[in-house]
DNA sequence: GCCCCAGTTAACCAAATGGTTAAAAAGCGG
DNA sequence: CCGCTTTTTAACCATTTGGTTAACTGGGGC
């Protein structure tokens, strides 16, 4: 076999394990597990075909190694911010923040992850998820007490977390119809999607502030 | 040839055709058209494969039919909507409710359209798309002049849009990432997604009102 | 120079899949 | 009941696709 320990570098990241790895990645998450085929993701990695399945078995371990190493990416990002115990204010700028920056560097993982779920829901349920999800109770809790203070305007918790993330997700989900919509090419939709992280932000504080 | 036009009913409902038809939508709408299989929709139908080509010819005709007919079916709605000369605020609120009840009644629809219009981009440009998709320009128009006029907070315009379609669509798009993530079961993520309507119109007018 | 073995390849295989065909049913007007 | 068309089916066909095999390559240790 292969690498089983590997001292000085990671992954040698020109490897043919590696090339066979961002061809599939590429190709998975643009047209998910049925629509990528591994003659295109070994030509795409410039090898032969066997070599997939020498390094990788199946085509479903393939997809599975890919698939968890995009969960488990953004994952701990989202859970360190949402977890944390900043003010709730602060809490919710770098949640925005970071959220749109992380999105905006991988645009097509969300869809990606929302698709494939739906799609193969059991696998991805079993397999594919980490064993400890973000927790939301922190953040839910400060919702509460700021309402309970009188420092934000009523609001259900839940609902709010969901309007942050729909705000931000949604528009790089729905990109293209976006385009279209709003009559956009590329660098100017580009340069919309990056004014929204204050955009958003001012919006939702603007939601929140206590009414008289 | 089968019909070619029918005075007394529009489609027979149960015939053949239209068995396969609503065989072949639930399918494309949640494996896609990469995991839609031929043999599966003949299954669902209760049919001889072979029929699926006698009435529809191909498999990529048979999805045209679907996936056009799911995007004509709830464009006009939002149009109609968001093309009206109602006052803004009225607008909102009418927007929200039917396209959070468009929705409600056919969940997996945005995904569908957006995650289909990733992986095939051609052709869903080319032939699914009416002639005349919903144009915004009355709804920004008019948000510019509230802000002129001091009614409401200053926003841009194109972001409040988005703003608004993403707290209505988002939800449905990654139920089963939320529901995962909060905690809840089909039911209460159910009744979760009922109380949106009220909740997100709330949200958004206070976002709207103008600061002192 | 020879051996060994991870890495690589071309050729092959079996199942799945989209699509076709020819013949059998099923309607149906006369 | 008869001939004609439309609908439906079982059996096929060709291609694609995931996966395997056996042979070849090339470098490192001896």
């Amino acid at each position: 076999m292969r690498e089983k320990d590997m001292p000085t570098q990671e992954k040698s990241s020109d490897s043919t394990e590696q090339k066979i790895f961002d061809a599939a990645h590429a190709l998975f998450v643009q047209k998910g597990l049925d629509g990528a085929k591994m003659q295109e993701i070994a030509d795409r990695a410039g090898i032969n075909k066997a070599l997939l399945h020498y390094y990788y078995r199946t085509k479903d371990k393939l997809y599975e190694m890919v698939a968890k190493s995009i969960i488990h990416q953004g994952i701990p990002i989202i859970q360190k911010t949402i977890e944390s115990d900043l003010p709730l204010e602060e809490k919710i700028v770098k949640f925005v923040d970071f959220y749109i920056d992380l999105i905006r560097k991988n645009p097509f993982i969300p869809l990606f992850i929302i698709s494939e779920m739906n799609k193969h829901p059991e696998q991805f349920f079993e397999k594919m998820l980490p064993a400890r999800l973000p927790r939301p109770e922190i953040f839910l809790k400060q919702v509460e007490e700021a309402v309970a203070a009188g420092t934000i305007r009523p609001v259900n918790p839940q609902h709010l977390l969901l309007n942050i993330i729909s705000m931000c997700v949604f528009p790089f989900v729905a990109r293209p119809m976006m385009q279209m919509v709003l009559g956009m090419n590329k660098a100017e939709s580009d340069q919309f999607l990056k004014q929204r992280k204050t955009e958003v932000t001012e919006f939702i504080f603007a939601a929140l502030r206590p009414q008289n």
